[in-house]
DNA sequence: CTTGACTCCGTACAATGGTACGGAGTGTAA
DNA sequence: TTACACTCCGTACCATTGTACGGAGTCAAG
C-alpha cells in the first residue's frame, strides 16, 4: 500500500495537517521518521487513532496535557503496578463524574423541551431553572 | 443581607474576580448596577449559579460559546417554541455522544485498571488498545 | 521533463479564555 | 479618622491550541 503521507493521515483522522504537525512539537504522537529511501514520512494507523482519540478526548473537556496522562497509561509488567491503577483510578473517578454531571444537564434539557408546547403556568423557564433544586448547583455556604 | 461584592462572588462561585469581569464582558451574565446611592456593586444569587454552570459546562468541553447558547435555551411563552425545541434537542442529543464516549474510555479505563495486576500474557496494554477492539495488535497493515 | 500538488521545516500570527497591574475611589474596623 | 482591604476600570499580558506562510525539496501524471 502507498504511504500515509501527512495530508492523507490528516484528511483521515479528520484534522488539518498542521494540527498533526503541532500534536508532533508537543510530543502527544511519535513523528515516523524519515524514509532511508528519501521521500515522505509514512503515519502508521496507530497513530491515527491516537490523533482521533486525542480530538474526541478534548471534545469532553480534557486538555492536552490531561490526554497525554491519559495515553501514557499502561498496564506494563515493566511499570508499577499500583501507581499506573492508581492513576487510572483518579482518571476514571473524573470521568465518572463528568457522566453524572452530563446527565443533569441531559435531563435539564429534556425537561426544558418537555416544558415547551404546554407552557403558559411555567412563564420562562431556561435550563438553569430546570436545573436549580435539582442537586447540580452546590448550595452557597455564606461568607 | 449584606451585599455580594464582587470578591465574595467570585469567592462563592470558586473563580477569580477577573474571570468575573471577564465574563461580563463577555455578555455571559449581566453586571449588576452600580448604586445609585453610591458604593460597590451587588452579584445576585442567580448570577453565580451562572458563573458555576458556566465553568462546569466548560469542564464537559463546551466553549464559552456554546454555553451562551446553552443558557439562552427558554421556554418563554413569547419565543417560537418549536425553535428553542429544536435547539435544545440538538444540544440534548450533542449531550448523549459526550456521555457515551466518555462510557467507552470510562469501560476502558476499568479494563486497564483489572489487566493491571494479573498480565503477562497482555505485556503492555494502554488505554488505546483497550479501546478499538484491541486493534493496535493486530493491525500491521499500513505500509 | 515539466507542471501541479504535496511534503518539510521554521517562524509568525491568531482565537479563546483568562490574569495581572495600576491608580483612584470606597467601606469598615480599630 | 486612619489604615487597610477591597472595588472599579482600562489596558496589557499570558498560556493553550492551533493556523498561516514561505521557500525548498519530492512525487506522480501527462
Amino acid at each position: 500500500m502507498r504511504t500515509t503521507t501527512i495530508g492523507k493521515a490528516a484528511r483521515q483522522a479528520g484534522v488539518g495537517v498542521e494540527t498533526i504537525r503541532f500534536y508532533e512539537r508537543k510530543g502527544l504522537i511519535a513523528q515516523p521518521p524519515k524514509p532511508v529511501a528519501g521521500g515522505f514520512r509514512d503515519y502508521p494507523a496507530a497513530t491515527l487513532a491516537r490523533v482521533r482519540f486525542i480530538r474526541e478526548a478534548q471534545e469532553l473537556g480534557f486538555s492536552l496535557g490531561e490526554i497525554a496522562e491519559l495515553l501514557s497509561l499502561r498496564a506494563d509488567p515493566k511499570a508499577d503496578c499500583g501507581a499506573v491503577q492508581r492513576r487510572a483510578e483518579a482518571k476514571r473517578a473524573e470521568v465518572g463524574k463528568k457522566i453524572e454531571r452530563l446527565e443533569e444537564i441531559g435531563a435539564a434539557l429534556d425537561r426544558l423541551i418537555r416544558a415547551c408546547p404546554g407552557q403558559g403556568a411555567l412563564g420562562g423557564c431556561s435550563i438553569l431553572e430546570t436545573m436549580e433544586g435539582n442537586g447540580v448547583m452546590r448550595k452557597r455556604t455564606a461568607s
